[in-house]
DNA sequence: ACGTCGTGTAACAGCGCGTAACGGCGGCCC
DNA sequence: GGGCCGCCGTTACGCGCTGTTACACGACGT
């Protein structure tokens, strides 16, 4: 495993613009100060942390695209989030011991750990952290609440849409392009998080591009009318 | 609204016993000591909050029975949990101004009320509470995963048999029977919950009966054979 | 008594699934 | 470099599960 401590002025080629509403964002540079951030480069395909490993440590996402996936006892898996710049990974596993989900780098990743007994040293002396990191893990479970309506409300081609301007919307606060992206994930992933099959998301993609609401090759895709998007999916997505 | 300042000794018809595993529990007798913790009740029908209001505490939930439902903007819900004593409610606001969805008591409730501002000024004080704190808010974040694992790998039955073996269980924790309950919430919210349609739930609830995995009258469920409910769940769930 | 709401059953339709085949791309070895 | 192979994505087809619709029954409140 690649993991080194460097100075956090570094930059690597998969740097990322700086984001401004990340909820932790502000504390990174504020945490360098109460404790040694390590910089782990995780490639594609490889896994950050795996379900029933010792969970020692919050995972800030500094540059790369990762997705978390839940398993259970008899193999089944579900993705449950795709993690970029700015996102922070593990808070679901704070209270235990061990992780309870796999996180998977999909694009070489370059990761910083904060280990939690600092974090939660730091908690003591820096007030505005105690309230960053609560808003941190209840906006975390606002998406999951967000993404269970969607799958519980909307049909297959409705939930890809709002899917893609979720994405676009995440990019472009990153100061990337809304409207035109390389989807970092397959089908299959795709359609684990939105509760459907390969095919069907694929069925979906092309119909949408029959619709001229996007146009798609391969991984890359366009959206062309993002307006007809939101309004298939009943506006719940705020893009640009 | 019906909301009281009452000493936290006395008793109601809903009282319901203790629960020693909740994230909160010893905090909330802690809490007492710093905070005034406002006693109000909700009849069944009515709503806790509401996606909008003015978030200014959380509610700890000491009696009764509640769900928590999205909104999407043009009209379409999503139930996202049942709480039940011991639960906390609100969570998901913690770092805006207004709530993000509705809590509906399903049977008259009698919640505790946490003023947000005081919960911050007991953060400072109780390091304990700091860790419990985002220990609750992690463990929601893992109980909504798996709900999306849930609805995301099986089928409609199995499901139901999740459902009713996680309900057994919560049941179970707090000193009531997990074989023989009745259900506090109708078809409809158990398929919203589900991400299925209302008259599914029932065919699923009829066809698990008919295996003599359960039985059902109205709202009144036993579970006949809980290793087998288990087994065509992928004993995700522990029960007994 | 009446109307309303929640629930159960049935018949039908349709969305999405499962399987399969095909093609493109990239990696690997020769 | 060339050929092979495996993975990923696309499309087609048939079917099954689930949604839809409809109706009947019972509980409950008015």
């Amino acid at each position: 495993m690649d993991t080194s401590i460097a100075p956090l002025a570094a930059q690597t080629r998969n740097a990322q613009p700086p984001r401004h509403d990340a909820p932790l964002e502000l504390d990174i540079t504020q945490l360098q100060r109460h404790m040694i951030v390590t910089r782990r480069k995780v490639r594609a395909g490889q896994y950050l942390y795996r379900n029933g490993q010792p969970f020692r440590a919050l995972h800030f996402v500094h540059a790369g695209f990762l997705k978390t996936c839940e398993l259970s006892e008899d193999g089944r898996e579900q993705v449950t989030g795709f993690r970029m710049h700015g996102d922070l990974l593990g808070v679901e596993s704070i209270g235990l011991g061990a992780h309870t989900c796999d996180a998977v780098a999909l694009d070489d990743a370059e990761i910083w750990e904060l280990p939690y007994p600092l974090v939660l040293d730091a908690l003591q002396r820096i007030p505005e952290l105690r309230v960053r990191l609560a808003a941190a893990l209840a906006e975390e479970i606002r998406r999951d609440r967000v993404w269970m309506l969607v799958i519980g409300t909307l049909p297959a081609e409705q939930r890809v849409a709002a899917f893609l301007l979720d994405l676009a919307s995440r990019l472009a606060r990153l100061g990337f392009s809304a409207r035109h992206f390389i989807l970092r994930m397959g089908r299959a992933d795709i359609a684990s998080f939105l509760a459907l099959k390969h095919e069907t998301v694929s069925r979906a993609l092309s119909h949408l591009e029959k619709l001229e609401y996007i146009s798609v090759l391969r991984r890359e895709v366009k959206l062309l009318d993002i307006p007809k998007l939101r309004a298939c999916v009943g506006t719940p997505c705020t893009v640009q």
